[in-house]
DNA sequence: TTGAATTAGTGGCATATGCCACTAATTGTG
DNA sequence: CACAATTAGTGGCATATGCCACTAATTCAA
């Protein structure tokens, strides 16, 4: 057996999160490697997919995660001609999203790719707790941890 | 209401792990910034003031984190002087890491910070439900995703 | 209509993480 | 003992994310 200080049993409920987020995109990242992409980058790009030509500020809003941090993670994606984006007509201050076809057919191939990690994932930690799990995450990602403004 | 695609829903475990993590991670940070530290470096000072003068390959092992990435986390809390590392005199290959003065001063800072946002996280999501997320995220990180190598 | 306030993104800077190639120190072995 | 194999870190490069200041486009109000 290995010296692995402590048995688990971590405190922090970030810090779990965080050390669990790390070992699980490691392996999607690996399992989807060969695709080259990152799980990340196959998630963002599945997301596109699935909207429509949406605003990058809809699809910060859908991922939790900073507009600046979308906008920097679209960058090599925009750079290897998965990704491009355009003006709203309607908006000029609205920049649009879509995959390309080399982008469509990339997402295709990462997304078989993600079906394997899924499914491993889904036989070694069980389908029920993985479901569970998930609607346990996204609880956490819907709480609403503002502090009542002592209602005016 | 908002206009917020799906109503949750991800399908994705990978994904779902991480848009968790953004945002209870967002909410652990701003609770904890007033110490000037990310809740990630309050963690990680944490666990090196657990450990006994830990060597940065045990400290990676517990997180579940590259060796490298955690040489470069180290660096920032390095030149603030919370943290000092030495060689370890029985094999020089082994570096160990520890708290300096002024790291245990600002971790007992942060530590009080931290509480709150723990507290408050358990108050909004249950307590035994914020026990059990962590348990099941404890789990994940113990997992073994190898395939078996047909047993030879 | 015009200027203030708001909204959507960008670019720069900083931390978080991972991979790879490379170096130093140890260990194992003939 | 000398050399191959292994182990622990480092440094460079790339992506992931967040904050802030700033610009452009819109909306709102006097």
């Amino acid at each position: 057996m290995s010296k692995d200080s402590l048995p688990g049993l971590t405190l922090c409920n970030n810090a779990a999160l965080r050390r669990a987020a790390r070992k699980l995109g490691k392996f999607y990242d690996d399992v989807v490697e060969p695709s080259g992409l990152k799980a990340t980058q196959q998630g963002l790009l599945y997301q596109i997919h699935i909207g429509d030509e949406p605003a990058m500020g809809a699809i910060a809003t859908s991922l939790i995660m900073d507009l600046s941090a979308l906008g920097h993670t679209l960058k090599p994606l925009i750079r290897d001609g998965y990704v491009e984006t355009f003006a709203d007509p309607d908006d000029r201050r609205v920049k649009r999203v879509r995959l390309t076809p080399q982008g469509l057919v990339k997402l295709d191939e990462a997304m078989k790719l993600w079906h394997i990690a899924q499914q491993r994932f889904e036989d070694v930690a069980g389908k029920d707790k993985a479901e569970r799990l998930r609607a346990a995450l996204d609880e956490i990602a819907a709480l609403d941890f503002d502090l009542p403004p002592a209602t005016p």
